[in-house]
DNA sequence: GATGAATGAGACTTCATTCAT
DNA sequence: GATGAATGAAGTCTCATTCAT
């Protein structure tokens, strides 16, 4: 695997995650990571494409991490919630910024069809829990959209503050966002 | 009556609030308002200036509404809730797309320091009241940032789904993201 | 005769020979002249007419300035340049800045035949007399265009350092530029 | 060698000299350059950049020209004047409208400090000269700018007659306007 | 006649993209 | 394969000119 497609990968996550799409350049990314701006059309298409390649591999794992709690077959839904959280906590580890840059570019104009079809599978595997914990009165039964609203864009929003060093991410915050949230969620 | 100050006033919220200051061009806001592209800055100095216009205008409005719950100097802290939560609603209603706009735009590189300074009084009063909670036990002991995360994000996030009409805005479904919101900050 | 046809002559004269015409605007010219925009066309059919109209106008009186010096048909040529010399100053007071104005705008690409054809009229009358000295052996023999640029660029740099106040304008001053540039033109 | 920065910069004296800053587009430069619009500011920050840096390089060879008639340390001031005439003509004929540039850009807006002073520098060095003269009783008891306007007024408009072509450069029409000139300035 | 709000052509400038090296 | 100089389409903004009041 060429180094230069993973720098050019991290230098655009970085930059899209601060500035956004429109005010983030290819020279820009180019500079940050130390390639010639021809190169980056080496590796991808257009600036649109690596927007969405971007896009669609970091929602992607985001989708694992979120999944992986669920192999467990844990039966309870507040473990399943926790492992939810969990999982949402350690991609935003791994993965520092790519949560702010999915949340600033989930509407995007230049997202393709197969992008926002994977940002819907990601919402749509947060939904199925949500239903079935409706079913079973344990969660809220508010329209699932609604639910998924408060639940990432909540989320989202304490991880910017995070990745914006405005808040320090400790144990303890971490646990009290997740009652939080799951208050919020839950009946 | 300057109709047509409020038409590229009306013009630059849609947009803006739809795909963001840097993807809304002055031809597109010329064309949506019905005037030409010069006329925009017999009105508006630049189109930096036209944002932090509109910006300033809604953070305004919005923190209007919020307060205007307060001044009944209601004592118990669920029902101050509600107020705030009354007046973002009202502030939804009277103006559709602004708190898309707000929400998008908060974080802009564009915002003047006067811009930042009216968005940073609107989040003040909200923290004076989840420090007052706080203090009393009735809140969440949370960093305040984290909480205005947490409310702000998740009730900012539904509005955009009610604008987006992805959802229909119902009593029924305000008052259960109200209950959802306050379990969120409440103990 | 109307006064706003003079306010905007007035006001165009000083502008242009202040900034030039491509860095004076109409709306600068209708601020100063204390008038509408729009009534500036009412009395110029263009910007181009009115620099146009200004120009022949003040090549003009600069022409019957010049020549009323002559109309004494004296004989000796010194005392022939003492009068076109004070045609040229007599004028400066008349009208100022008109000089720097015709001097900053005699290349302009705006100029109509006409305009030429009265700047070159302006010249000629001025050559009529170089050739006759050059013929009398009073003045130097040089190419006529010479002389002229010799005398005329000379005398208008003078008076921009006049009009800009960077040098003030005294008898003195003027006896001593006088036989200056004669010593230049002269045998 | 970059071969366009030239282009470039022959392209906008050529045009800044027939007319003037304001008057010439960036597309025009463009085309007469043989670049593409955009390849202008690869090699210039603006426009108001190029007409700056074209403005210090050619006022600063004019100096150099000057002055190294002086390096000679002759002692007659008619010597002296004669290597200074000789200099300035020497520039134009390396620089043609380089004069032309000069001359007609020297009290514009754009103009830096740093374009303003060397431009003041090159007029120093004349003043220096002059008033040199004037204390040995050789050049007249004038006003040093008065002095300057005259001499610098005159040739420029002689060298703008040479480049549009009206006269013919001939050693003999040099000679007269160099006599014509040292007359103007000496008793 | 007088005005100035409105317009749109065109100016300067940026930046995604290409291509010769 | 890698580069960055070059390009031109498109963006922001200005201003000569028109026209309803």
């Amino acid at each position: 695997m060429p180094s230069k497609h993973q720098d050019i990968f991290s230098a655009s996550l970085l930059l899209f995650a601060e500035k956004g799409f429109d005010a983030t350049t290819i020279p820009m990314i180019a500079k940050t990571a130390n390639v010639g701006a021809g190169t980056i059309y080496r590796y991808f298409k257009s600036k649109d494409d690596l927007v969405n390649e971007l896009f669609q591999r970091y929602v992607s794992e985001f989708l694992t991490c979120i999944q992986n709690g669920f192999s467990n077959q844990t039966t309870g839904f507040r473990e399943r919630f926790h492992y939810i959280f969990n999982g949402m906590v350690k991609f935003r580890k791994n993965h520092p910024h790519a949560l702010s840059f999915i949340k600033k570019h989930s509407q995007g104009d230049f997202l393709t069809a197969e992008s926002r079809n994977r940002y819907k599978r990601l919402l749509d595997v947060i939904s199925v829990f949500l239903e079935e914990g409706k079913a079973e009165h344990m969660i809220r039964p508010l329209n699932k959209e609604v639910l998924i609203a408060i639940l990432i864009g909540g989320f989202m929003e304490v991880c910017e503050l995070i990745e914006n060093q405005q808040v320090e991410e400790t144990e303890t915050l971490l646990l009290g966002v997740e009652e939080s949230l799951w208050s919020a969620l839950s009946m």
